[in-house]
RNA sequence: UGGGACGUGGCCAAGUUGGUUAAGGCACGGGGUUUUGAUCCCCGCAUUCGCAGGUUCGAGUCCUGCCGUCCCAGCCA
């Protein structure tokens, strides 16, 4: 229920696709899933790569990964290197690796189709003109005084636009529509620019470039594409990427798709946003734990498998939506419970002493990786005279319903044995210093005494045997569920100052010092934690909170 | 009367060409199990599908009108 088990819902993208192929317009579906290389993915990405790639491989088809790299200005292959990496970590691996640039000469060559037809003519009015002369939502545009050229100097100045004898911005070619068309992307829209600029990957080979519209459609044509998926703002581009197709000789004619992005709240998703975030420090880079990339939910300690169930749960439609950050947690909170080791650790550490328990000595007690599956096997964890436990789980005059630790009464230490207060040592300023307890030799897990009911059970880590950490707390980046509702307010004023908090001196059990970086573990009662890939050394390691674990005890508190 | 789209419970969302009682998940409420106040297990949770009319033996599914929300005037994608 919580991993790929989880059974495909219905959607009215897998519906035509099942149509088309029942009906037998495909006989092999192919989809691609086409990013462009100027920033990180991010979680709305994942649904897109879900969708495509999940799809394709529902119906036995392929995906390819396309790089949309037509805008020289703003890529480049660090992105391309990263983007690969996180599809794959996703667990996707693509048909085959292709990029817009790829296909430069042939949109080159359909550019120069579609001039001789009379299609496309360049323009030479600066942007300021064309943009004046484009007309408004609700007045037609005017033609363009060079909208008239003939086809011989039109291919002239874009072969001359090609060759570079021309400065950026001093021409364009557009496709001859209608600037009249209530559809503003069919009043001649640009096609090709001039940008002296090298390319990422083609270098200084062109001076002009394609325009996404001209690329993407025929890039889908190329490449066979039977289901091009994009999301809703492109509907009003469907026109104009039939068009393109109906005005070359392209050897296929994939259908456009149109879905509806996928919003978390709590956060933002736009690449501009992420990218200020990350460039104006508000967090620690693009991979930073709270961030939406997969980068950052990686290093947080999602897995790739949540993440994809969290998809496949939400659905895919046409309307636009906010999911609830609660829905991901929950994803991963399944993933962890299923698949996480059980530890203790102790975040705010008091000091237990156990009166009745021999000086100088200890001992070694087994304890499950998870309770409910003993195939995980079990792990050693030390006892000694002295513990630390929570500072949290223990009361001087505790409510109603306190289950825990309270003077006189009795505890369970989880794994272990029942111990009872007896007393309570204060420090110079009234806090609690030191509790100490009494413990019951014949309750230790396992013998027949620890059948005894006890009210509560917490968790504990030997002050001898326990190893110093350093543990992240993350929480939701900003402290509102919509940072761009308000329009009089920019959305860093809602950035969330508590997102991170740092715990130098919480203290974990020893099997901690086997962990690999990345691991996960759940300590128990506390929440999920991954071992921070880059920052932890077993000299002192680091842990990550990835999400806590359900509390209602802390809800019936509110 | 610019054009395009969307509107099913608090949040997502399924609803085959109109046909008996409107899936499922999350959230929420109640109960049970439990050495994690976790997990798990039961039970409950829309007489109603943005609103108003209409067609029909029968409409969330068809028609008309209205309301609300989103997108489009880059030589960005």
């Amino acid at each position: 229920m919580n991993n790929d088990q989880t059974p495909n819902v219905s959607n009215f993208i897998r519906n035509i696709v099942k149509r088309d192929i029942e009906s037998g317009k495909h006989d092999k579906i192919v989809t691609r899933f086409p990013p462009e290389p100027n920033g990180h993915l991010h979680i709305g990405h994942a649904k897109s790569i879900c969708l495509n790639f999940g799809i394709a491989a529902e119906f036995g088809g392929a995906t390819n990964l396309r790089f949309d790299d037509t805008n020289p200005l703003k890529e480049s292959e660090d992105f391309a290197r990263a983007i690969m990496h996180d599809v794959r970590w996703l667990g996707f691996e693509w048909n085959e690796l292709r990029h817009a640039s790829d296909y430069f000469q042939q949109l080159y060559e359909y550019a120069v189709h579609l001039i001789s037809n009379g299609k496309a003519y360049v323009d030479s009015q600066d942007a300021e003109a064309m943009r004046s002369s484009r007309g408004t939502l609700k007045e037609a545009g005017t033609n363009s005084p060079f909208r008239d050229r003939t086809v011989e100097e039109n291919l002239d100045l874009f072969e001359r636009m090609k060759n570079g004898e021309f400065a950026d911005g001093k021409h364009v070619l557009r496709a001859r529509i209608d600037m009249a068309s209530p559809n503003m992307n069919l009043r001649d829209p640009a096609i090709y620019r001039i940008r002296k600029v090298s390319h990422h990957r083609t270098g200084g080979q062109w001076n002009i470039y394609p325009m996404y519209d001209w690329a993407h459609g025929i890039s889908d044509a190329i490449e066979g594409i039977t289901h091009s998926l994009c999301t809703l703002e492109f509907e009003d581009h469907r026109p104009l990427y039939d068009w393109f197709l109906e005005n070359i000789p392209a050897q296929c004619h994939p259908q456009q798709i149109e879905f509806a992005r996928g919003n978390l709240d709590f956060t933002v998703m736009s690449k501009r946003k992420l990218r200020q975030l990350v460039e104006e420090e508000y967090v620690n880079g693009w991979d930073d734990p709270r961030m939406p990339t997969i980068a950052g939910l990686r290093r947080r300690g999602y897995t790739a498998r949540s993440i994809r169930t969290f998809w496949k749960e939400a659905g895919v439609s046409k309307a636009e939506s906010i999911i609830p950050m609660g829905v991901l947690e929950n994803a991963i909170r399944n993933d962890m419970n299923e698949n996480a080791p059980r530890l203790m650790a102790v975040l705010d550490p008091v000091k237990v002493v156990l009166t009745n328990y021999p000086e100088g000595e200890s001992e070694i007690l087994e304890a499950a990786s998870h309770p409910q599956k003993p195939e995980m096997g079990s792990r050693s964890v030390p006892l000694g005279r002295e513990i630390w436990i929570e500072r949290g789980d223990f009361m001087e005059d505790p409510p109603r319903k306190f289950f825990r630790l309270r003077p006189g009464g009795e505890v369970r230490l989880r794994n272990a044995f029942i111990i009872q207060c007896n007393d309570v040592i204060k420090d110079s300023e009234g806090k609690v210093a030191e509790i100490h307890c009494e413990y019951d030799p014949d309750s230790r897990s396992g013998l027949p005494g620890a059948s005894r009911k006890v009210k509560g059970t917490i968790h504990w880590v030997s002050v001898a045997h326990g190893v110093r950490a350093e543990i992240r707390l993350y929480d939701r980046l900003f402290n509102t569920a919509n940072p761009l509702a308000d329009k009089q307010r920019d959305y860093l004023e809602f950035l969330n100052p508590e997102s991170l908090k740092i715990i130098m001196d919480a203290v974990v059990e020893p099997a901690v010092n086997d962990a690999q970086p990345g691991e996960f573990f759940q300590f128990e009662r506390v929440g999920y934690f991954c071992v921070d890939p880059y920052s932890s050394s077993s000299a002192q390691p680091v842990l990550n909170r990835t999400v806590s674990l359900r509390d209602s005890w802390a809800k019936l508190n509110r």
